[in-house]
DNA sequence: GATGAATGAGTGTTCATTCAT
DNA sequence: AATGAATGAACACTCATTCAT
């Protein structure tokens, strides 16, 4: 598209190159895809092919194996996933609680509601067979985002908004509302006629309140 | 039972009767530790017999299949536990915040805990592909958990203790920090080396203070 | 039942022991009616014993494998069978053709249609892999068989009634008929909803009719 | 198709598809073969696999199951014909009772002396296992031929050929003989030192002469 | 003799992976 | 590079047979 990108190859094969480099992203969409809908193992690898509009030899021409094609999946995806995530909170101005109101809102937006969710449950349901991509997991995705709640929490106390409390179980009490609902959506949740009338991001919000009032320096009136 | 019945018909009944009456709790026990460990899928039927000390066909004696297994499981470890708490809540007397947080630590004694806590990873990783054990998991033991909880909330609300609020958003907000110490219990735990101080037990009781915090008629001083 | 019978053992003894030496015959009653209902391979040998009134076990006890009561069940009602059939035909007078009709008629009434005819079926199907019975089969049924309705036949030419035929084929030809009806009614036709109007028996006789008339010295008028 | 055409390619190309070509035709071959040798219970799928030259696996790549490759057993080898049959006889130029006999010639070559008359007697032999080849057999294959047959009788007696008479029974006592052999070669057959003279061909036209002397308008000088 | 719990070889079927074309 | 026919190891489940009681 720039005008600067390498013009090395000629144009009447660009279709095909274009084709070419494409295939790895295209199979890991749609891996992806099926990972999240299916399961790993569940997910047969010719189904993979399909979608990504190919052969089954040729999925073993970019993945040397299932599980190979599976770690790609997780960590191609963590790193978008990551990227999003830190873009999103950097140079916020305002309450910390708004920031965490904020913060949620975004998440549930960006990646709860989305495929990326899915991977989390994928990571939590295969991490003790791919013990790498649990450590990958944690390494890049858990303790980042751990960080930076509570660094907001820390914000709050030092600025008096919060009573001083213990900021990991603070931030756990938090995320584990996030990590509920990505798990229930992507389990229990399409097998249940559950109560259609639920809604997650107010659910999160609600949480976010309660938690709030219990944790301010002074308790305001309104709890939602 | 006689002390003078003739021990030698006993013993020798016996000794094969009580293998008997013992098997499907060995394979139970011997299934719930595989499956938690390397998740349904992974698990060969055989694998299960062979740590029950028994051989394949055997299994298939006392359960009719795999899945039968894995219901089997389910129920002996959860349904069990859930009928009790609801006897054993029906006569409580005291605080409904008492009665909460006698609740959320013999639920971790119990369940949480155990290897019984891996359970519930094992529903939500599996539920996509074996909807009639995720059906059974709700009926069985999300509902009825479920149902419980916002009993007794119902209850502070009636007795004035809490303020009004929409018992099923409170109780998942309560829930979800049990379901994410067991979902992480049984998957990125054993992976990562994590804070050794942290003591689940002590987490929930804080998250159940601050969330009560949070909902209180009156805010008390502090309980954090 | 005869007063010359062995007394030897006490008449306390009498009800266990005649259970005792009535219970290969229930075993094979039992086979017999398994094995032409649902054939030898789907029969199990548990549904045998089962419905014999004993157990698993005590089935190996009497028969030391399933191919060895398949053996005896067909043997042993074979015999039976050979001896109903010498019986009927012996010292009739009459007409050649009446001899036929009268034996046809017979044959479907005390052996075609009773569970006697699903043992042709089951010495048919199961012939090829058990040669020794298909051996027995033929020597013991086949070729008598065949020999007493050729006597009929070429008692019929000497006596001026059929004209001069092959022997062989005519029975064989009188026979088919009667192994037809036997295979249907043990293998498509309890699968088919069929012509219920069907009747085996006229059937029979109309072909012997048909036959007769073609064999005949000179036709008569009426056919059936 | 052109004789300039480059030959290279087309070899490339056609020793695999070749194969894939003639792969279904190999294994129907092999199972054909099998079933009748030694039933349908009693043969594997591998040994199927193995016998066309082919793994286990590719079995399947071709028939979804056992009981699959059962049906194209039987369509293959025996629907084929019936509906060949069915339309050169729309044509037929002669008299009734040729027809008949140009059908039973032609059915004894065809099929009766073949392989394929192996299926009739497995078909039996396994009706009551498997309903629902049975229902196929009865639509395909048994239906069509008496439907076939009947008709023919119907044509000689409308053109004043053949006596009034009942065409369903006539039609029985003409097949009867057909599948008597049929079962007789495939069952006890093998198993009996019989009488070699003995030619199918000659009994089966013995036995329409017989019969068609039984149900002509006028009896002919003898065809015995 | 009788039992029935236990066994383990055997079967149909699936699917990740290979490789000739 | 791409294909897709072929493979064969793996797995859930069955059932004739054994043997301790």
């Amino acid at each position: 598209m720039s005008a600067l990108s390498p013009p090395s190859t000629q144009d009447s094969h660009n279709k095909r190159e274009r084709r070419k480099e494409a295939r790895p992203g295209e199979l890991l969409q749609a891996a992806l895809e099926l990972f999240v809908e299916k399961g790993y193992a569940a997910t047969r690898a010719e189904e993979v092919a399909t979608r990504a509009g190919v052969s089954k030899g040729t999925l073993f021409l970019y993945f040397s194996s299932k599980e190979d094609l599976f770690k790609a999946v997780i960590q191609s995806n963590l790193s978008r996933h990551l990227m999003a995530w830190n873009q999103e909170f950097e140079g916020f101005e305002g309450s910390s609680a708004d920031m965490l109101a904020y913060g949620l809102t975004s998440w549930w937006t960006q990646i709860g509601s989305t495929l990326a969710g899915g991977i989390t449950k994928l990571v939590m349901s295969e991490a003790r067979n791919f013990p790498e991509i649990a450590a990958f997991y944690e390494r890049e995705v858990v303790k980042p985002g751990q960080h930076l709640i509570e660094r907001i929490l820390q914000r709050g106390i030092d600025q008096g908004e919060f009573r001083p409390l213990d900021v990991h179980h603070a931030c756990m009490s938090l995320v584990c509302a996030m990590m509920y609902l990505m798990m229930w959506k992507h389990s229990l949740g399409p097998c249940s006629a559950a109560n259609p009338s639920f809604d997650p991001e107010t659910f999160l919000l609600t949480h976010l309140n309660t938690l709030l009032n219990g944790i301010r320096q002074t308790s305001p009136s309104g709890t939602l």
